[in-house]
DNA sequence: TTAATATCGTTTCAAAGCTAACGATTTTGA
DNA sequence: TCAAAATCGTTAGCTTTGAAACGATATTAA
């Protein structure tokens, strides 16, 4: 078969059909799962999701230095910073210095910050909650399988 | 059985572990699928990945509505307003209001724009490929299954 | 010891992205 | 027919985001 795609001018057998399903369901889900948790659920906390993902980080651990939090939530060292120095005006968290090696930054919950995740998360797993019940538990478990798979392959 | 999570105070009955687990790693690979191809591919064009996700619609389709650029990438339609201003900018697209309903405007691809989508999209399609590999053909197409199930349940 | 290198977080600047308000156009309904 | 409502894309004003540059601190190597 020598049989060319129109657009791309690749063999039809050398494009991976399957990989681009993968990669574009995947990233439209997430963007859905993004959009509908920020309308519904976080808007009214004023919180974004990259927002929200770093207070259930201190939420579960008190306190977690800068660099960790970029890379628990994929994006950069700058936008931590932004990010914490919003929450830090809302008085949800605050910035302490390591003594030790005094260029890291520990960000730490506060109790404010403590009990907006008590009223916020039993929302936000409803979302959640709903968003996945389109798959049963064994699917669910097969998916994060998946996931996770691709998670240790990439380095994500 | 009545234990509760130290955390959320939710029985842990009713804690869908398997669901948070889902969302969790659902976001994460979308994140680092995004990250690398922004930084791997799409730099060295200037773009980023919404900004391509447009450039390979019009590059499929010619010509498409504003609307339906902004439901297709999931983002707001005056993203896609910004977004388009960048490519025109660039001489990438230009935009032409329907002569019938001039409410309406399209996007049309120009003939840079089509050369950049034909050398471009080969290294993108790679990416897309070494990032899937971890998975076999037929844990590809489940994962769409399962994706695709998720998208239609909550309209994504 | 001390100069070079590495690491960390912030700042700067530009683009991306959203909501809400807005003007222009079309459709609806009385 | 014609005012009210709906629809569309843009603009305004804001936060989010990242790359690069920067200062401060720590580590390494000579």
């Amino acid at each position: 078969m020598d049989t060319i795609n129109r657009l791309t001018q690749i063999p039809i057998d050398s494009l991976h059909v399957d990989a681009i399903a993968v990669v574009t369901n995947l990233y439209r889900v997430a963007q859905g799962l993004k959009n509908k948790m920020e309308q519904e659920v976080l808007a009214e906390f004023g919180l974004s999701w990259t927002a929200f993902s770093m207070l259930y980080d201190l939420w579960i651990w008190e306190s977690v230095e800068t660099k960790k939090l970029a890379l628990s939530s994929g994006v950069s060292k700058a936008t931590v910073s932004n990010i914490t120095k919003t929450l830090e005006s809302k008085e949800l968290c605050y910035r302490k210095t390591d003594n030790r090696d005094r260029r890291m930054t520990y960000v730490v919950l506060t109790d404010k910050g403590k009990q907006v995740m008590e009223t916020l998360y039993p929302r936000f797993h409803k979302g959640e909650i709903e968003i996945v019940s389109s798959l049963s538990k064994d699917e669910q478990i097969n998916m994060t399988k998946l996931l996770r798979q691709i998670i240790r392959d990439n380095q994500f």
